[in-house]
DNA sequence: CCACGGATTGGCT
DNA sequence: GCCAATCCGTGGA
């Protein structure tokens, strides 16, 4: 969730990467503490924001305790509440379901959809800017699929993508054989 | 539906 | 200089 410009930006997580830092090659943190990724290091609950491809953002949640570079992606969101104010962000309109299902169906989108850019970056996840809310389904029983991650070139055989089965809404990134 | 390539900055060798 | 935890438009089947 995140508190945005008087609106309440929402959606479910329903695609996630781990990377777990000096032990993964595909990780940012595999060579160690960098100005770019050191949010990484820091205690879990913080946000780590990244710039890449020249006009992306892409976030991950930092899960570890302070010094240890592990952070999971987030992939994919299913919008829930905002959608116009997330349209607007992504520059685009909502008018088939393709649309909706386009919002935040990737790394980079869900981050334009929710205006996450660098200010983003080191954000407390326990405050009130952005946050993670369990979800007001406790009865529910998500089936989660894993694969290989997206769009990397080392550490490939590891299966640390995780996804909600036949949601519309992950993104259409093909995992790495 | 799938494959391909261009866009465009910054981090690191 | 090389290339990336991506996205989107184009062109063909």
């Amino acid at each position: 969730m995140r508190r945005y410009k008087n609106h309440f930006l929402i959606g479910k997580i329903v695609e996630v990467e781990a990377y777990l830092g000096e032990q993964d090659p595909a990780s940012h943190a595999y060579n160690g503490k960098t100005k770019r990724n050191e949010v990484m290091f820091w205690n879990g609950g913080h946000l780590y924001v990244y710039f890449t491809y020249g006009m992306h953002f892409c976030s991950n949640v930092v899960t570890e305790q302070e010094g240890i570079g592990h952070a999971v992606l987030l992939r994919a969101v299913e919008p829930i509440g905002g959608l116009e104010v997330m349209a607007r962000n992504r520059h685009i309109t909502l008018r088939a379901e393709r649309d909706k299902q386009n919002l935040c169906n990737g790394p980079a989108k869900l981050c334009e959809a929710f205006a996450i850019e660098r200010e983003e970056n080191g954000v407390d996840l326990c405050g009130d800017d952005i946050w993670i809310a369990e979800e007001q389904r406790p009865n529910s029983r998500p089936s989660i699929e894993k694969s290989t991650r997206v769009g990397i070139t080392r550490g490939k055989q590891h299966q640390w993508r995780f996804f909600l089965r036949n949601n519309p809404y992950v993104s259409t990134g093909k995992p790495v054989q």
